[in-house]
DNA sequence: GATGAATGAGGCTTCATTCAT
DNA sequence: AATGAATGAAGCCTCATTCAT
């Protein structure tokens, strides 16, 4: 019966997934505990556990921030884009400049994908990946995926036929993560980080690797 | 007294090392305790902390027995390719072809890159950066960084001047990286997954985007 | 400034005796918790704590209204009985009546009887028995506990003299107990019980057992 | 792997059982933690879930040593009877006997039969219920269920041919749980309790109540 | 009257580690 | 070389209760 839309619950809530970005992406997945996060707010554990029955729903709740986030980067550069190649490029370079300004729930989007299990075991992405088959995002929204964008490419002539689009997509995901995870080691180690530069190089390199 | 050199020593510590693969690689980092590795071994917990004084100890020897395997792939086939190119792919090939026949090594591996943390917070890579910055690594050895592949291929005027050879290598271990996540995603949820053809597509993508 | 006899009142603390009822009898009285309890009436736990200002106020509530509720049905049918004999059917008629026809009161009142602790640790029973050695009941109330009902059989001469009436009572007070016992355990695992039949059987090994 | 029968277990066990029993017949069993029975034996409460398990397993081994306990007073005492009559005579002096010796046991146990759910919310009682619907008992044993003397008695021509077996012997169950309820009520509170003089009492009622 | 928010105590459980044998 | 026992810190979660609005 608890109505969790109030102004004070939901600033409440909104501090708590901030901290427990930072926690997150400062501690890792693992050692991110509730009294931790509730700690950065200076506030009992109790209380997180009480806007968020359980620690699994503050991490969905930091899934949903951080996506939508990410969405209002790429999506708008995907649709701006016209021709494969654009859209392949504004995907890569949305990313990279999603990155370099919100390094945080990056790195922690990265450590819950990586860190994540559920009670009986389950990774993150498999729950992702399972509910992705279920319900396929439409329209624009299903380039997030970059296997579409390849394939799109490919169907218009502007990519190699021979290209395998998901094997694509993968080895861009996984180069796109990478930066991820080099942001956080680098970082750690007061090694600065230019995203914006990685991404140009991934755009050369993907670009010129699947034209016809 | 402990002495470690004894046959059956070296025999329990390969067992857990085993043990640990194959545990980390099924429950993942955070819930491969000790207890479960020793019970697959068919110990006691504290034999297992006999062997290795610390868990932390365990997961080192699991990464260098994990990466010494690997670097038995790799090593050879870097040096029998001539051309940069040639390294480059065989690198590729040789990643894949390591990740497909050492499933459980590749994923554990994984599992600890991205799960592990010192007791005073290190990231595991953070380690391994600082560690290989302070002994560089001499010879086919330094091949195994991808960015030296890349810088020999632009050295030797194969891959484009304008490439940025520390980059690169990034974007192909983040891409490689990324199939050790997609295996361990995909067999969870019972899809197979062909870590050979995802090598062959990566060599068409990286050998098109960085030749001159 | 808080009114407790303004008609709502009166009725939100009616609502919540009776949500109290449900949910101790389905739940089991340390599961039943404030929170539950709101819940089922839609209103916020700390409604329910403005009312009964304690857990074990709205607990004592919850005893005085079946008490009341099993009076009703018990004081009658012993004032209409003339003999002992009949008084000890009637009782043991009117409690299985009680029970047959409000099944969640008896169950909860059971299950308060037998889990309750105060906070200093006192059993529910602990309390009664004292409070009713300081106010002992007068009239027909007295024969509620039905220790009054064989010592007046063994006074007038029906029941054997050789009986002891308050262990008898306990004998009697067991059996009965039982049945609420039973009809939880039966219920909750899909069994119908008849309490009326089980009254009956009561009565006759009763009657028999104590005549003289 | 634990080897639990190593003497120094078995003994912690023991120790551990023991205190159980005092706690929870002093305390109830909602309010017997973990740590407090740890605490009684003087050990770490991790201790205590180190030689059980779960909570949950240690109750377990709480209700098999007072069963057994029970058991052992009762099966002789039903055994060395020759009739129905005597069998019910029997039933009745060796629970209160063992009620008499065991009043710690015989509280804890009733508590637990009264106050215990398993984390889904079944009552102790719905098990036992179950499990004995799935084995039944077999020879002395089954007479450890009151319903199967009165049967016996039916048969024999000794009872009533009209009782109910089964109703008489929840009524003499309750009868003779109402004594280790009276039992903990009434120390409690400092006053003393006779089960003999009441297991006389009750073979004198029920042995007139159910007699053909 | 009503309620959302906050709290701290306590509950069960897991784990890496130590130590005596 | 092996191990059973013990430990304390930490983790997540539940709950009755208080308080300002």
């Amino acid at each position: 019966m608890r109505s969790r839309d109030t102004f004070t619950s939901e600033q409440r809530r909104a501090q708590l997934v901030d901290a427990a970005i930072a926690v997150i992406a400062e501690h890792g997945y693992p050692a991110a505990s509730v009294a931790k996060i509730a700690d950065r707010v200076g506030i009992a554990k109790s209380v997180a556990l009480y806007h968020f029955r359980t620690k699994d729903e503050l991490v969905a709740a930091v899934t949903v921030v951080v996506f939508a986030a990410a969405a209002e980067y790429i999506v708008p550069a995907l649709a701006a884009a016209e021709t494969a190649a654009g859209k392949l490029a504004a995907y890569i370079r949305s990313n990279a400049a999603f990155l370099a300004e919100h390094r945080a729930e990056t790195v922690a989007l990265r450590e819950i994908a990586t860190g994540y299990r559920s009670a009986e075991g389950r990774r993150f992405d498999e729950a992702v990946t399972e509910d992705t088959a279920a319900n396929p995002p439409e329209g624009d929204l299903a380039l997030l995926d970059p296997a579409a964008i390849f394939a799109l490419g490919i169907e218009t002539g502007e990519f190699r036929a021979d290209l395998d689009p998901v094997r694509a997509g993968s080895a861009l995901r996984g180069a796109l993560d990478g930066a991820a995870t080099d942001l956080a080691r680098l970082t750690a180690i007061g090694v600065t980080y230019d995203p914006i530069a990685y991404g140009e190089t991934l755009v050369e390199i993907f670009t010129r690797g699947v034209l016809a």
